[in-house]
DNA sequence: AGACCTTTGAAGCTG
DNA sequence: CAGCTTCAAAGGTCT
């Protein structure tokens, strides 16, 4: 049943003309790093940006700092992330500004900087971002520091281009083919995403650059390596067999290798 | 409740 | 340093 619906997404989508490329063979794209691409036409990707897109005008740093957002460094790639990310992104209905969303008033901020900083990347431990905020007050003092520990708020990776892109164009493909189960989208994503022009995807490799940097300058002692080994794998070896095609994947089947594209993916589209 | 699936890219880890 | 692993998002599915 699921199968089916996937595969009438597929075929669905097997008419949706890519923006380019079409039929050649995915080429890898190293990241691109120009300071001064077009930016014209990127709707909203993270609210991140969001928070600087239209209506709004542009903010000057003052009203940045209006809105409690900690610069320690004036950077002038920041101030191009401003003026990439200001006055061309469209506004999704799903989406929430990072920066007013209730989840995001979580009151921890920087360390160092009580001020705090309402950003996505912090979330409680439980890992999806809460509608009710994080209210450190409800800690009593009888808690121990391991649960103290556990509570603390996670600081999330920034997005990487890819997943700017996902976050993008998810609602589109969603309405396109009706699906919802996020691996399947994610595979539709991940051809389109080939398919993009090398201009393109260079618009969000960009916007993830400026994202890691904002990022750096929020928090600046945070490494990947705090979130590792926070996700609890059933075991690295099952985790291994998953990957390698031992167990159901997202189509609800057991694939002979991970490596083998589903019979049913025209291979020339998408 | 939380891992899994699925994608790419960044970054950490390991030998 | 090359290759492997983990984690970012997302939501349905499964344990």
């Amino acid at each position: 049943m699921y199968k089916e619906t996937v595969y009438s997404a597929f075929n669905l989508l097997m008419h949706y003309p890519p923006h380019s490329g079409a039929g050649q063979p995915p080429q890898p794209q190293p990241p691109l790093h120009k300071a001064s691409q077009p930016h014209h036409g990127v709707p909203q990707l993270s609210p991140l940006y969001e928070h600087f897109s239209s209506p709004h005008p542009t903010p000057t740093p003052t009203d940045i700092s209006q809105k409690q957002v900690h610069r320690p460094l004036q950077t002038p790639d920041l101030s191009g992330f401003y003026s990439l990310t200001s006055g061309s992104m469209g506004q999704l209905p799903h989406t929430v500004s990072w920066f007013t969303h209730p989840s995001l008033m979580l009151g921890s901020g920087v360390p160092g900087h009580p001020a705090a900083i309402p950003h996505p990347a912090i979330v409680p431990p439980s890992g999806k971002q809460e509608l009710q905020p994080y209210d450190r007050t409800l800690k009593t003092q009888t808690e121990s520091k391991a649960e103290k520990e556990a509570k603390k708020p996670t600081i999330k990776k920034p997005l990487n281009a890819f997943m700017l892109y996902m976050k993008e164009m998810r609602a589109k493909v969603i309405a396109e083919c009706t699906l919802k189960e996020s691996a399947a989208i994610n595979q539709i994503l991940g051809r389109r995403w080939h398919a993009l022009s090398r201009e393109e995807q260079a618009k969000y490799y960009e916007l993830a650059r400026k994202e890691r940097q904002l990022h750096m300058q929020l928090y600046p002692g945070w490494s990947a390596r705090d979130n590792y080994g926070k996700k609890k794998r059933r075991s690295r070896e099952k985790h291994q067999e998953s990957n390698t095609g031992g167990k159901r994947n997202a189509f609800g089947t057991y694939p002979e290798k991970a490596a083998t594209p589903a019979p049913f993916l025209p291979m020339t589209v998408l």
